[in-house]
DNA sequence: CTTCATGCAAAACATTTGCAGCTGG
DNA sequence: CCAGCTGCAAATGTTTTGCATGAAG
């Protein structure tokens, strides 16, 4: 699904739920139906003062809620961080993959835990309904960057984003 | 591992880098080295308000820094209810099944989840050093009390904890 | 026009920090 | 003794809330 795909989506469920659609409420969802990155609302904040100089944070707060409520935006948060992300792209659970250098988040295309969740439920008696997986680690980059460090010729970097 | 034989480690680990063991220090320990429900910092100190009614909520937050630093304490966030419980029976990571109504926490126990990271680590070029995986749902319990409002004559609810 | 969203500021919340005084070893 | 811990209070940083103004439909 094209971000452009989501996006009318996303509109459609406002309108659908008759919430107006103000341009703060449309730049925000633009960047989340790309969710590039996995933003927090700090992040929102800074990519739309261009456009919204005076828009406050707490409109941002408020919007993310009520997409958070109608089910469209999955919240994760990272407490390492101190901070909450979001993924208005992909709103139900999927793994990621998190770089504890700089905090890249990916998404990983491994295969599904619908046969772990499944076992788990059967064993425990749990009607599952939600899931959470993280990885954490260190990326392509950043490993090239700390062995560039000691032995001072890292080898190149990567193309890509790491992924296949 | 026991309980009791957690609890020797702990004291062991703060001994050795020569921390000291005061009264409120061993309580929090031996409350962590059980880890029943995976309690969160105010559910330590509201239990240790008996034996230690003046002690600071500071000093809770204190201790469990630095058995997190030692790695002797696995911390989990949990958003939904805006705090952070800890586990210091199985400081590693491994996986967590959550009730979503009662918010008790279990170890479900469920194979490894080293291929299915391996694998993640393969295709994404990233060097894996941790992971997190919840699952979410309604325990038998639970289950059983919500069929009991429709129904008028619920199931005998399940001994045990819904484990197997 | 009416309702709902915005923006500001204050509040709420868990967590962290600074520091004087106490105490374990 | 005295380094390091305790307890209190103040500070921090994110998120939430109340309310008057403003704009969408």
């Amino acid at each position: 699904m094209t971000p452009d795909t989501r996006l009318s989506h996303l509109v459609a469920v406002l309108k659908r739920r008759r919430c107006r659609l103000t341009p703060q409420r449309l730049a925000i969802l633009r960047l989340l139906a790309q969710s590039v990155g996995h933003p927090s609302i700090e992040e929102i904040y800074e990519r739309l003062q261009g456009e919204f100089p005076t828009m406050s944070i707490a409109t941002i707060y408020k919007t993310v809620t009520l997409l958070k409520e109608l089910g469209e935006v999955l919240e994760l948060s990272f407490p390492e961080e101190g901070v909450k992300r979001y993924d208005g792209a992909k709103p139900y659970p999927h793994p990621h993959l998190i770089c504890v250098r700089c905090r890249r988040i990916l998404d990983p295309e491994i295969g599904s835990l619908t046969p772990l969740v499944e076992t788990a439920g059967r064993l425990t008696g749990f009607r599952i309904l939600s899931h959470r997986l993280d990885l954490y680690g260190v990326c392509p980059e950043c490993q090239a960057r700390e062995e560039g460090r000691e032995w001072q010729a890292p080898a190149p970097l990567q193309q890509g984003q790491g992924g296949i």
